[in-house]
RNA sequence: CGGACCGUAGCGCAGCCUGGUAGCGCGUUUGCUUGGGGUGCAAAAGGUCACGAGUUCAAAUCUCGUCGGUCCGACCA
């Protein structure tokens, strides 16, 4: 049942994706939806495996939750509604609403309540390695983003912060040994916290140009960070005073852009200004022109529930003028709170909207012409290549990566709206505290691929490689070559080795084609041609063709285990 | 949600503009051939041309609608 495709998909785009599909290791149901063949399915089970053996080693215990979980859990964490249409929901004969597990929080938390009564069952960290669900805006690059995906998650509940963070720490340093083993480099990277605050939460990255992911990472002190939450230094400013601010007629010109064009000055000497709605009331954000406004930052700086660009109504009532002509300038709603990047702090002789449609204003002194409250200065951008590390003081760089697990402190976000509490030694009660903890396995396969392959196909790590050796058997007619390949298949199976062996009526070429873009990590040539020439031909999948050995066949599965170390 | 493009054999595509017998490559099956990096030759099977309506003597082709897919964008002033 292994079938290789000469062509790449049409609806691949990345490598790894044109891969999966070529080697015949997934196929494609419908959009998002993938059948794991065999030789996927053996990866994935192998991926699972060593999640088990990791988890089990971080004395982490193995559960199983339902994939549908009653809509009442959902209810009651609030997240029936703030999950929107992300979350698949079906409903049974008598017309009770169920999700397709997303994720598990609720129902952990729902069991442990109801499992755990002491301080002295705790700590506790379960995992399953179970289907999840997500309705996907847009499913793409195969497992990378798939409206049905595997994976683990696990949950930890504590007594105490400290004890928190012991089994944060604990999955936090399982998880590097589990994509080590899987031959993958993923770096932990800082996350933002969300709702929840704190410094609790990383991100695992395997680095790809395909990642949808961006993340600054400091080569000088190690800092890594995803783009949401990557803190920047800036200089302090020493900008010249500037004469009387004076309008510039700016017709047709809305974007930074294009009044940059206008007037022959670089984006950065601009000031950007956009109208936010936040929890309602709205806010100016000011940030220099050649930016773009993290809307994660401002969100935690503001400290509110909700943020949203304003709408054109708003806009206009709040600045006096379009979209396109908004600037900090004595704008229309003189009592509205104006924020600003901290690189604008001190900064003269800028240019900002005139809140007036189809001028700017040239020479504002932010500080003289402007109504800023020194609080109000803080860090709002998305940082880029080349910003300074706030750490360090050196230059950072972005990279792209493909997010394969997260680890989380959750706080008693759940424990709270669940009542998950427990008796303490003092006969009170007290609420557990919890951390998740998930891994995408279907995706690590595919961030597998993505990091190891060449030209010819895939290049497995032995650890999660489908089969560890194929024998390709030359000429499968000939009894005594093919009584050479049975023993040697026999020899490695009690070795404790996986093999395959290619004895179809193929051409050599085509065999070791198919060998290439499955990407076994050794390759056996078993042959009448190779036999009188003394033996076996033995290679690694990441090994020239130059490098290839010729072994006597009573030597070959010593060699080959040699191979695989 | 908005825009663009696309639905023709298992896969990759042509044909559509200018309506008239449904084609090519890969794969599959059979025979011969070849036998160390996707061999060559010959033959065969395989399609409601996404679906529905319309125009027409006649629709894969033109028109409208529906469904599905892919990509881009979603207000950064």
């Amino acid at each position: 049942m292994i079938q290789t495709l000469r062509d790449n998909p049409q609806d691949a785009e990345i490598d790894s994706h044109k891969l999966l599909v070529r080697a015949g290791i997934v196929k494609k149901l419908a959009g998002g939806l993938y059948t794991y063949l065999p030789l996927g399915m053996r990866s994935l089970k192998k991926v699972q495996e060593i999640i088990r053996q990791e988890m089990d080693r971080a004395g982490a215990l193995e559960i199983c939750m339902p994939i549908l979980q009653p809509a009442e859990l959902w209810k009651q964490s609030g997240r029936w509604e703030s999950m929107g249409p992300g979350m698949f929901r079906v409903k049974d004969r008598a017309q009770h609403d169920y999700s397709m597990a997303p994720t598990a929080e609720e129902t952990v938390t729902e069991v442990i309540r109801n499992v755990i009564n002491s301080y002295r069952q705790l700590p506790v960290t379960v995992y399953q390695i179970q289907w999840k669900f997500r309705d996907e805006i847009r499913p793409r690059f195969g497992l990378m983003r798939s409206k049905e995906f595997l994976m683990k998650d696990a949950y930890s509940f504590d007594t105490t912060m400290e004890a928190a963070d012991k089994s944060y720490m604990a999955m936090f340093e399982a998880y590097k040994r589990v994509f080590a083993r899987c031959g993958l480099k993923a770096y932990p990277v800082e996350a933002d916290t969300g709702d929840i605050g704190g410094k609790f939460s990383h991100e695992f990255h395997v680095l790809a140009e395909a990642g949808e992911d961006g993340i600054a990472f400091c080569e000088t002190c190690g800092y890594a960070a995803n783009l949401e939450k990557a803190e920047r230094k800036v200089a302090v400013r020493n900008d010249a005073d500037c004469p009387a601010y004076e309008e510039v007629h700016t017709p047709d010109a809305k974007t930074i852009e294009q009044v940059s064009k206008f007037m022959g000055v670089p984006g950065s000497a601009f000031v950007k200004s956009l109208i936010y709605n936040a929890d309602g009331k709205p806010v100016m954000v000011c940030v220099p022109g050649d930016r773009d406004v993290n809307d994660v930052k401002l969100k935690h700086f503001l400290d509110v529930k909700k943020l949203e660009l304003a709408d054109f109504d708003t806009v206009l009532k709040a600045s006096g003028a379009n979209a396109g002509s908004v600037g900090p300038v004595k704008p229309a709603d003189a009592s509205i709170r104006i924020v600003c990047d901290q690189a604008l702090k001190g900064a003269k002789g800028c240019i900002v909207g005139a809140n007036k449609d189809d001028y700017h204003l040239k020479n504002v002194d932010l500080a003289r012409d402007c109504n800023i409250a020194d609080a109000d200065f803080a860090d709002l951008v998305v940082v880029r290549d080349g910003d300074i590390c706030a750490k360090c003081g050196k230059p950072m760089v972005i990279k792209r990566g493909i997010e394969v697990g997260h680890v989380f402190k959750l706080g008693t976000k759940y424990t709270d709206a669940f009542n998950a509490v427990y008796k303490t030694d003092d006969l009170k009660e007290a609420t557990m505290i919890m951390g998740c903890y998930g891994i995408g396995v279907s995706r690590t396969v595919q961030a597998v691929i993505e990091q190891s392959h060449d030209k010819d196909g895939i290049v497995w790590p032995a650890s999660v490689a489908p089969y560890q050796v194929c024998i390709s058997l030359l000429d499968p007619d000939q009894a005594e070559v093919a009584a050479v390949a049975d023993k040697l298949e026999a020899e490695l199976e009690a070795m404790g080795v996986d093999v395959i062996v290619d004895d179809r009526a193929e051409r050599p070429g085509v065999k070791f084609k198919d060998a290439d873009l499955i990407g076994f990590p050794v390759r056996v040539v078993v042959g009448a041609k190779g036999l009188a020439n003394g033996g076996v031909e033995v290679k690694r999948r990441d090994q020239d063709k130059s490098q290839m050995k010729i072994v006597a066949p009573v030597e070959a599965a010593a060699a080959i285990k040699e191979l695989l170390k």
